[in-house]
DNA sequence: TCTGGGGTCCTAGGACCC
DNA sequence: TCTGGGGTCCTAGGACCC
């Protein structure tokens, strides 16, 4: 098997590269565009006065900026906030004092106590990411979605040189939403989503094979796409710290370290190679609602609020599967205890199926299986193994389950 | 009072079938 | 009585991403 076998067969990259085309292609050109600071940015549309200031979107119950009798505005700060919660995202000004998305909120607090903090407005963010890549696709149809804000786009087919599309692009965005975005554009997704980081905010990297030894072998393993702190760990136990050393590292040590799949999507990604094409359709393959609870619960204690959450998460889950018109034969629930250990259970039935109440009883089932003397932190319900609600292999009347 | 929520993909073992 | 493989489905956990 070959290094593009491997890739193409799966592991880290599963989608294969052209293949059965009979016209002569032009080489590869993938964009990959990122919003600077989206929720933040967003934001700051509605509060304009904010800017330049370090402001932080998270938090659970966070108050609205209050308006005052003058018509100004009184914004919660990060040293008033109490209880769980994470720093969804926040601006430049603070991240400059270490405040970075994932953090605890307590945390940040002491890092940047007078930093404004602003709750999440999800619709609004919706709204903004609708009319980006609506901009976006006006120019250039083939978009692959990789979350609220971020895409990437194949210019392959377009006529244009690369630096006048990535203008273009960016002035179309702003011009529809008035915010700022990055972008790379090289060969491959891999490389592209590395340029786009290379000069954010309000950056456009282009990049060429070519470039890989003086752009990218300087860069830490973990700017990588895939390489995340578990893998950056143990390569910096074999003191593999940059991804050209990383580049240079022996492929049969890497395959024995890290498996035959990824020793070899390793070495290929080193190089900045991606055979990965962008996907611009694909259907979902699980839904799931979770919640972290103000306070651990315990199952025995607690079973009423706890019962209570576990129904209204059920009933969450169905309505998602009703409005994305899809069933789901396999149910599931997770688990995070006080001490933050994770457990799943899943349990597949013999129909897809999409109401509340079977859901629930399905997942009461999954919950029998899990121990419960420790208390709670987190409970989840999921439904995946996903298919159309109208589709042939679900038959009328068996997927609609009577409540007990 | 550290540590959210919604996803995807991969691995690995056991059941079961041929 | 002992000896096989392969393939698929299901389950649980974990890494990673936005």
């Amino acid at each position: 098997m070959t290094s593009a076998d491997v890739l193409a067969a799966g592991g880290k990259a599963t989608d294969t590269d052209h293949v059965g085309g009979s016209l002569p292609r032009r080489p590869r050109r993938i964009a990959h565009l990122d919003m600077d600071a989206f929720f933040a940015s967003v934001e700051l549309l509605q509060y304009p006065e904010l800017r330049g200031q370090p402001i932080v979107v998270g938090g659970r119950n966070v108050p609205a900026p209050q308006v005052l009798a003058d018509g100004s505005r009184r914004f919660a700060r990060l040293r008033d906030y109490a209880g769980r919660g994470v720093v969804t995202t926040s601006t430049y000004e603070a991240r400059a004092y270490g405040v970075f998305s994932g953090m605890g909120l307590m945390k940040s607090a002491a890092l940047a106590p007078e930093a404004i903090l602003l709750p999440a407005n999800f619709d609004a963010y919706r709204q903004y990411s609708r009319r980006f890549k609506d901009a976006v696709a006006a120019l250039a149809p083939q978009i692959e979605d990789r979350g609220i804000d971020e895409i990437y786009i194949d210019l392959s087919d377009l006529e244009e040189d690369s630096q006048t599309l990535g203008q273009r692009l960016k002035q179309a965005v702003f011009a529809a939403t008035g915010l700022r975005c990055s972008i790379g554009i090289t060969p491959n997704k891999l490389l592209s989503k590395l340029a786009s980081d290379l000069d954010k905010p309000d950056g456009l990297t282009l990049l060429a094979l070519a470039d890989v030894p003086t752009r990218v072998w300087p860069l830490p393993v973990g700017k990588i796409n895939g390489i995340g702190p578990k893998t950056a760990a143990v390569l910096a136990r074999l003191g593999i710290e940059r991804i050209g050393q990383l580049a240079a590292a022996s492929p049969a040590l890497l395959q024995k370290r890290f498996g035959a799949t990824t020793g070899v999507w390793l070495h290929e990604v080193a190089h900045g190679r991606d055979t990965r094409t962008v996907i611009t359709q694909s259907q979902p393959k699980s839904i799931s609602r979770e919640t972290t609870f103000e306070h651990d619960l315990h199952a025995r204690q607690d079973r009423a609020a706890l019962t209570e959450i576990f129904t209204a998460l059920c009933v969450r889950v169905a309505d998602d599967l009703a409005r994305r018109g899809v069933v789901g034969r396999t149910v599931g629930i997770k688990l995070r205890y006080a001490d933050f250990h994770v457990v799943t259970r899943d349990l597949t039935l013999p129909h897809a199926v999409s109401d509340a109440a079977t859901i629930r009883r399905a997942a009461g089932q999954c919950l029998k299986r899990v121990p419960l003397t420790q208390k709670l932190r987190l409970l989840g319900v999921r439904v995946s193994a996903l298919e159309a609600a109208d589709g042939n292999e679900t038959e009328p009347g068996v997927q609609r389950e009577l409540p007990l």
